[in-house]
DNA sequence: TGAAGGATTTGT
DNA sequence: CAAATCCTTCAC
């Protein structure tokens, strides 16, 4: 028999981001469109963003945009950037606290056949970026604000047993390093990624 | 009301 | 390395 994955609660992410973000590599995102596709990939990037950090959107006061990095954990913030793609981030740390983990790349695990994504090696980078794996996903401004949980369409599934071996067995597997694409804060270590992932946006 | 600039991607 | 492209923020 298999063990069903476990759902990460809103709870688990209500932690420093810093913390929660090199942790969220080897979680599973998943994605149920409204007509019933399943898209699920495991996350190989993700970047921390906190109170403090001038990279943050959150650092210098609360807007519109904003606004869900001031609340509780386990929620989407999707912006759109340059005009042309959105990112995706996951709200953590406590009420009140705006920070929030940038998911910058997938592995996709489970997709439909029918949404027509290109054979290898050519489908381990279609949502390598954090642009290209919102595109990849359908995730769109619409979701930002949403709760990440079944009913929604988008919500987190634990790493595997599996994967936690593998983590102690390869010591260097998680690189921890520079953000990407900054002009200020670009010094904060605050990235990681799966050093042995095709999927990474930028090794 | 306007201007500057951006947590990206792609093609030259 | 520069363009595409439009939204957000801040200045006036």
């Amino acid at each position: 028999m298999h063990k069903t994955s476990q759902i990460v609660e809103a709870s688990w992410l209500g932690r420093p981001s810093p913390q929660v973000a090199p942790e969220l590599v080897g979680c599973c995102l998943v994605r149920l469109l409204p007509n019933g596709q399943l898209i699920k990939g495991l996350i190989v990037e993700t970047e921390a963003y906190a109170p403090g950090d001038p990279a943050c959107h959150a650092y210098r006061r609360r807007t519109a945009r904003n606004a869900v990095m001031f609340g509780p954990p386990g929620f989407t913030y999707i912006y759109l950037i340059y005009g042309r793609y959105c990112c995706l981030n996951l709200v953590t740390d406590q009420d009140q606290v705006p920070s929030a983990v940038l998911i910058r790349a997938l592995e996709l695990e489970v997709f439909p056949e029918s949404l027509g994504y290109p054979p290898p090696p050519a489908l381990q980078r279609i949502a390598a970026g954090p642009g290209k794996l919102c595109q990849a996903l359908k995730i769109d401004r619409s979701l930002s604000g949403q709760a990440l949980q079944p009913d929604t369409g988008l919500w987190l599934e634990h790493r595997r047993d599996q994967f936690h071996q593998t983590l102690k067995q390869q010591t260097q597997l998680l690189v921890q390093t520079t953000r990407i694409g900054l002009s200020v804060g670009e010094n904060l270590p605050w990235r990681w990624y799966l050093r042995t992932s095709p999927a990474v946006s930028r090794p």
